[in-house]
Order: C-alpha cells, then structure tokens, then sequence
RNA sequence: GCCUGGGUGGCGGAACUGGUAGACGCAAGGGACUUAAAAUCCCUCGGUCCUUGAGGCUGUGCGGGUUCGACUCCCGCCCCAGGCACCA
C-alpha cells in the first residue's frame, strides 16, 4: 500500500495534536535547565509575510531543537499592537484602530499557528491591552519621580494644510504625503527618557556581551559616540557673557579665527535684536529649517551663513572673532555653537573661503610648507604646532592634554566627554498609543496620576481624520478632569507614548504574562526565566529597539523590577528580505497582485519598477505565504526560507526554488515509506558488531551528517548547509543497494540512517517528521532527543591530498588517513605527472600541510 | 552625506582560523520509462583555447599589494542593502 506525502492533512492532523495536548506549553521547573528563546514580535499588518515566515522559522527551529536537547524551552509571542498604520487605516477605510487591530491579530494569528510554530500560546499579549499598558503607565510614574521622565521644547515635523504633526515617514521630499504641502518645523513641549543618564553603563556593556554579533555592538557604539574633548568659553567682544563651544580639537585653537552658531540656536536671534540685520537673519534662520537635517551637514552641501553684526573673543590670542549662524552647525549636539579652524577643518575652510575670512596655520606637516594664501583645502592631519604661543613646536596629538590643561588655568575651559547620543522623545501626538498619565493644572503644574488610578484607559469613541493634531485632545471626557492634587478642573496629558516604549519591556511581561499584581511583573518567574537566552530579529533593529530595550531593562533593575543587567545574551540579526517595489503613477505604490503584465490593475497605466528595498507594508513589496502554505504546505514553505540563505544575510526573494525544497521532502518520504515494512520490527544499529563496506560507508555518512548538522544549527545557524547535508545523506540512501528483507544486520543500519534523518530535520519541518516517526512505530517527536554521534564512526579511513607545483593544484593522491608527513612527501615527489611536470628544475621549497596538500615550488 | 554590512556560475548559495573555488539545490539541455503527459530515475552544465586530454589558460565587483599559496589579509575605487532618533 503505497502512501502519498499529503501536506495539509498530515500538518493539520499535528497542529492540532500540539495544541490540544498542550505540548509547548511551559512552567518554571527549577530541575530543568531554562532557555529563553524570543523573536521579535510582529506589528499586526494584517497578513504575515516571508520575512516574518523567515525570522520566526529560524526562531522554531531553535526553540525545537533545544527541547530536544532537554531544556526547559520558553517561546512565547504576542503583538506590538499600538502604533500608526492602524490610525491610517481609520482615516482611510473609516475603521476602528482597536477594530482593525484585532481582525488583524485574529487573522495572523491563525497564519502562524498554521505554519506549526511551537508558541506557548497560553503568554499572548497585546500591547494595546489595558492589562498590558497600565504597568508602562507605573513605570511612567516611577521614571517621573527619578526625574528619567522630563518636558522640554522640541521640534516636530508639521503640516500646515492638515494641522497636524507628521512622522518622518510621512514626508516625502519635504511634503506632506497626504496634501503636498510643504511641511515645516514646530516646537512643542513634549516628554523625554533620560536615556544619557544610563550612557555609560550603555557603552561599557557593548564590550560585555559576547553573544551579540560585532556590526551590531559597533553601531551602538558609534550611535552612543563618546568624545573625548574640552569645552572653552568665548568672551563677548563687549564684554557681555560669553560662548562656550565643545572641541574635541583644542589643539587647533589658536587658529580660531571666527565663530559659528547654529541657525536655529536662540542666540542667533537674541544678538541680532534690534540691529539693522535682523530681519535678514530671520529669513536666513526661516529657509535653513526647511532644509533636511540630514543633507545640511553632508560634506557637499552647499555651506552657507549670515554674519550676525557681533564678535567674540579667542581665549588664548585675545583675536576678536565674528559670529556667523550657519546651516551646517547642529544645535542639539554639544553646545550648538563651532569655534572655526578654516587651516585645519575642511567645512570651516569652505565658509571662510565663501565670505573671506581669515585663516592662520597652526599645524605644520613636515612633507609640505602650508601657506594661507595658496591653500586650496583644509590640512587635517597631524604635524607640529606653530603659531601657538607657548605650544609652539609640540606635536598637536600630545599638545590636546597641555592646552586644555592651559585653557582650565586661565579658567576659559575644562576637559569634558561628549555623547552624541541625546535623550529619547517619546511623546506622539497620536491617538493609538498608550496615555501618558500626567494631568496639567493651571494651579500646580504637571502633576502625576494617582498610582491607584491606573490604567489611564485611551478612550474608544474617538474621530480620526488626520487633520487637526491629536485627536485625544479633542476629546473632552478624556481630556477634562480633575487636578489630582488640588481638586480643581484640570486637563490630562494627550501625547501617548512612542510604541518603542511598549517593545522595550514585553519581553519581561511574558514571564508572567498574566499577572495582575503591582508592578505587574512577577520577580519569581523573572528571576527564572530572563534573561532571554537567543533574541532573533531583523537587523533593522539593530540601533534603536535594541538600545531602548537595554536602557529600560537597566532603568526596571534599578526599580528592583527585574534583577538582570542586560536583557539579551545572545542576539542573532537576520538579514532583510527585499523585493522590488512596484509604482503606478496614479495610485502610487501597488502589491504584486495589483499588477498584471506590468500594468496597474485599477489604471492600466504603466508600473514603475523601482529599487530593491526591505519589504514593507508601505511600500507594499510584501510576498503573501498563504499562496504557499496552500500550494505546498508549511514544512515546504519552512525549509525553503531556511535553505534559501543563512539567517544573517539579506534575501532578495524570488520564487524559483520552492519546488526543489517540496522534491526534496517528497523523495524523503518516499524513501521513508518504501522501506516501512522492512524496518518497521527491526532495531535501530548501535555498533553492536563490527561492519564492512557499503554497510559501514552509510553509517560512516550517518555519522558525519549527525557532527555536521548538529554543528551547523548549534554553532552558527547555518540551516541552509545542514539541510544540504541531509539532502546529501538521503541521497546516499538512495544509492545504497536495497538489502534482501532477512537481512536484519543491513536493514538495522538502515533503520539507524532513516531515524537518523527524522530526527535531524524534526526541528526544521516539524509535520512531515512526525508523520513519518509515528509511521515506524515511535512516541511524538516534539519530545525525542537529539541523535549523538560516534567520532569513530564518523572518521574516514582514507584522505585526499592535493599536490601543487607553484600553488597551482597538479594532482591529488589518496593516502589512510594517519599516513606519515615525510611519506606523504615522498609520495607526492614521486607521483607520475608530478614526477614528469618536475623532472629537470629545481626544487626550492617543499611547503606540506597536514592532512590537506603538498605545495612543490621549482624554478626552471 | 555619516555609521554598519555585503558583492562568488544563468539563479539561491558552499568553501570552518590563508590551503582542491562552485558542495547542496533551482533553472537549462540531453537520455530512460510511458500510448501520451505528469511524476520518477540517469547524464551534462563557470568561461575560453587547441593538439579533444587524467590537456592548457583564465576565473570569486574593479585596480594594486603581501604570500610558496588569497573568495579569505592590506591599500585605493565602484555598486547594492540596513540605520540615521516620529515606519516598526
């Protein structure tokens, strides 16, 4: 009776053994060691897609491998549920942020447990949940009270047709994405995370965690950006205050020959009050706003300025210096003001050259004579100082520490750090988003809600329009309250919170996901379970979550909330799937099922096919899995994505190779059945007697398919070569001579080498291997141990040896693998074509590496 | 622009710390089986040259360098991707 692999019956018929068995539901065990294994959770899009198919495949076959090796597995998931495509959603399709949210949940909910993954599903949570935010709402007040939470006035993107604040995302090329108008800049008072609080502790730890890829902690660390520096104060000319700027240059100071402030900086226009130039510096300062921050500093932008009618003093020459505002100055990073070096700063020197400043040398290189009036750049190297006063004639690296020491005798300065990192905005002016729970009183200020008072509940009867700024704070039963302190009429807080906050601690709600007691996180199963063992996400993540994740969980341990330093031993970044995005010039970005024969499904005009970027929602470049799980069922979908790349590389998607991984479960379980009925009574070999050719050739294959595999998933996730690897033993399987059915001594070997199959890709298809164990007779899968192998078994008897004359491979020799290194020489001198390509030269070198070659260097 | 990665056949990728480049798979071509098709099985498959061989040369984005030997290390370019603080 021969049985065909049918995809979706079998998965089904699994999917709901697990479930209603309960098999990946966990509890604390102190007898079992722990792991921890999360993958970041999913925005509720709508759909599922590849990239998701991918990160969580990668995460399920690492929770079901280690289960294998007897760990007590945690594998929880759940929803980063807040944030902002749900409040498109309801201005675009009239819908309910919390309506549209959950149908999405529902719906992905069911694609993942459809792909088999081992989810504890008992731990869901969803971060819009009340239950959920109430306890980010405490840590709000907690933070409030360390002063980690502040207000300060800061900039916003704003649209002035639709009287609204934009994400970044939301301008394209300077305009509004909705209405096209230009967007401009507005300040607002909004709340903060004292994220510099933690810098140090940030940075520091970037050289304790081993099991974080290098790129990753590199990033953070250029992110966090320490510098080492002094800050100097600049007398006013008129004496009246002084400017202190941040260098980390002081070595250059005596060349200092005027002064930039940046144009948005207050001072720009506290100096040029009531001056005849004011109301061209106004303009100046108006038009740099509207410039992209990012382009303004950018080596080729055009640098410009204004002079500002006022002057300075150099601390150490006494020169007076002019004050210019100028658009490539960064007013959040040190003190927002430059002491300009033209000679030595090749931006200052473009500025100077523009509005004819004047430049002095002060360092001097020893292979040219630097001469003002013929530079044509900026010399940023190092050399001698010249011009300097009393430092004249040091070398500039060694002269950093004697001028700043200079600078805090005349009491014009001081050594200092700088970070670049600044502290984190979280407040949005959005309606889906956890409430900040502050009310603000005319009498006492800001004041805090009441601890017993929480969750501060986001109301559900809001009107979504995307105009006219937040809507909760056009709500008034939300809005209007009372003053918790003084009892008068008082309005509440109408930011929420950035959804990084949410992300930044779900990880340590599900350890005690339901718990309903203060702070809402269990220490007991904290304390057993985090921290989290493997954290595998997109390498997007790679700055912001993850950073944000680490202060918060430093900033909770500080609370007494949790008792680890650092949230995530080891971090895997899978790499983006990308696929092309595709453009109609009328309706904008299209899904791929919105494009026929590269016209628009709605338009008939032509698609733009634009760049290969990371898939998204918004660009609408996604890859839909359900057409595959329909197709050619989970397993195949699973082993696709994992055969495709490693996990870290990005893929660039295409749909070629789906019916290689789909043949290649099919001849598995072809081979599998074929031989049931003559292994299904016999006994797996266990080296009980030893064997001989063909017999001890697969098992040998056997062997080392167990070290390679085992080897590939534990060390470096390599799936894409240990799924080669089996495909090689399968195939081996394949071409091993059918053994007579009496032959029980045969069929034993070839028991051991099917079971062995099964249980190596168990964690990789985890349906098509239990079908086929419980064909030969076994208990459920999901709890089998992970096969060992013998080192013995494994070894080969003979090895190849490459033999080069000149490093260019000549020939090879078959050797046993323990033959002697001058034999082996020997052998290699005297091979016939060797022999032949060497005969009248001169052997200079002889160059043998052990087990692998022999490199014969002649000379005619 | 800045920070971080990456670039290997027609395609996805392999090659562990400098030691046989192209494992495994896809696509393609040829053959077997079949009334036929599908499925399956077998063979070929980087380029190029000739004397068609157990052949020579060449080949890992481009240009240099180190080494007996470089996909791998060093220097300089080009291209692609991720992040750049309100997408998540």
């Amino acid at each position: 009776m021969e049985k065909k692999y049918n995809p979706s019956e079998i998965e089904e018929k699994w999917q709901r053994h697990w479930e209603t068995k309960k098999i990946f539901k966990v509890t604390e065990d102190p007898a079992k060691k722990k792991y921890y294994l999360l993958e970041m959770f999913p925005y509720p899009s709508g759909r599922i897609h590849i990239g998701h198919v991918r990160n969580y495949t990668i995460g399920d076959v690492v929770a079901r491998y280690k289960r294998m090796k007897g760990f007590n597995v945690l594998h929880p998931m759940g929803w980063d549920a807040f944030g902002m495509p749900a409040e498109n959603a309801a201005i675009e399709h009239s819908i309910h942020p919390s309506a549209w949210t959950h149908e999405n949940i529902e719906n992905m909910k069911r694609q993942l447990k459809r792909m088999g993954f081992s989810y504890d599903w008992d731990r869901e949570l969803a971060t819009c949940d009340p239950e959920y935010y109430r306890w980010e709402q405490l840590f709000f007040l907690r933070m409030y009270e360390k002063g980690l939470a502040y207000k300060k006035s800061s900039t916003v993107n704003w649209c002035p047709q639709c009287r609204t604040v934009l994400a970044n995302e939301q301008v394209e090329a300077g305009l509004c994405w909705r209405c096209g108008s230009e967007v401009g800049e507005q300040y607002l008072n909004q709340w903060f995370f004292r994220i510099t609080a933690y810098v140090e502790e940030l940075l520091e730890y970037c050289d304790k965690l081993p099991g974080w890829p290098e790129r990753v902690l590199t990033m953070q660390k250029n992110w966090i950006g320490k510098s080492y520096g002094c800050e100097a104060s600049f007398p006013m000319a008129d004496g009246k205050g002084a400017i202190p700027v941040f260098t980390t240059r002081q070595d250059t100071i005596f060349g200092a020959t005027f002064m930039l402030v940046a144009a948005e900086h207050p001072l720009v226009m506290d100096l040029v009050q009531e001056k005849s130039c004011e109301g061209a510096v106004r303009d100046f300062v108006e038009k740099i706003k509207k410039q992209d921050k990012k382009m303004r500093t950018s080596e080729y932008y055009e640098k410009e300025g204004i002079f500002l009618d006022a002057y300075c003093l150099n601390p150490v020459t006494g020169r007076k210096m002019p004050i210019y505002a100028a658009n490539f100055v960064l007013a959040d990073y040190g003190t927002g003001c430059v002491m300009a070096v033209p000679t030595h700063d090749q931006r200052d020197f473009e500025f100077a050259r523009k509005y004819d400043l004047p430049l002095i040398v002060v360092i001097q290189p020893s292979d040219q004579a630097l001469n003002v009036q013929t530079m044509t750049e900026a010399y940023v190297g190092n050399g001698v100082l010249v011009n300097s006063g009393p430092f004249d004639g040091m070398e500039n690296l060694k002269a950093l520490d004697s001028i700043a020491d200079h600078l805090e005798a005349i009491g014009r300065g001081k050594k200092m750090v700088q970070y670049r990192l600044r502290d984190w905005g979280i407040s949005r002016q959005r309606y889906w988003g956890a409430p900040i729970p502050m009310v603000l009183c005319d009498e006492c200020g800001t004041v805090p809600v009441p601890e017993n008072d929480l969750p501060v509940v986001l109301p559900k009867d809001v009107e979504l329009t995307g105009e006219g700024g937040s809507p909760l704070a056009r709500h008034k039963p939300f809005v209007e309250t009372a003053c918790p302190r003084c009892g008068r009429p008082a309005r509440r807080e109408t930011d929420t919170m950035d959804t990084f906050v949410e992300s930044s601690w779900y990880f340590d709600r599900f350890c005690s996901a339901h718990y309903g007691i203060k702070p809402g996180l269990d220490r007991a199963k904290i304390d057993y379970w985090m921290p989290v063992d493997q954290y595998i996400g997109g390498i997007e993540h790679a700055i912001l979550h993850l950073l944000y994740a680490r202060f918060y969980t430093k900033m909770l341990r500080d609370f007494g909330v949790v008792g680890v330093d650092e949230p995530f031993t080891n971090l895997l970044t899978q790499g983006m799937v990308c696929k092309e995005t595709m453009r109609c010039p009328e309706h904008g970005y299209r899904f791929p099922d919105e494009v026929r024969e590269g016209k628009c499904t709605q338009c008939d005009r032509g698609i733009q096919i634009g760049k290969t970027e990371k898939m998204s929602k918004s660009l609408k470049n996604v890859v839909d899995p359900d057409y595959l799980i329909k197709a050619y069922g989970a397993d195949t979908a699973r082993i696709f994505c994992l055969f495709a790349s490693p996990p870290e590389k990005d893929l660039e998607w295409s749909d070629q190779g789906v019916d290689g991984a789909f043949r290649f479960l099919n001849r598995t379980w072809r081979i599998v059945v074929d031989y049931l009925d003559d292994i299904r009574k016999v006994t797996p070999f266990a080296g009980e007697e030893p064997l001989e050719g063909d017999l001890k050739a697969l098992r040998r294959k056997t062997h080392q398919t167990i070290r390679k595999v085992t080897f590939d998933i534990e060390d470096r996730f390599h799936f894409n070569t240990a799924i080669s690897a089996v495909m090689e033993l399968v195939n081996a399987l394949y071409l091993f001579p059918r053994p007579a059915a009496d032959d029980r001594r045969a069929l034993a070997v070839v028991r051991e080498t099917v079971e062995t199959v099964i249980l190596l890709l168990a964690p990789l298809v985890p349906h098509i291997t239990e079908e086929l164990w419980s064909l030969l007779g076994r208990e459920t899968l999901a709890d089998a141990a992970w096969p060992l192998f013998d080192t013995t078994v494994a070894s080969e008897e003979e090895i190849t040896i490459v033999i080069q004359i000149n490093g260019k491979v000549r020939s090879r020799i078959s050797v046993p693998a323990d033959e002697d290194g001058d034999r082996i020489r020997a052998l290699a001198l005297a091979e016939e074509r060797i022999a032949r390509q060497i005969a009248g030269k001169k052997v200079i070198k002889e160059v043998y590496v052990p087990k692998k070659l022999v490199n014969i260097v002649v000379k005619e």
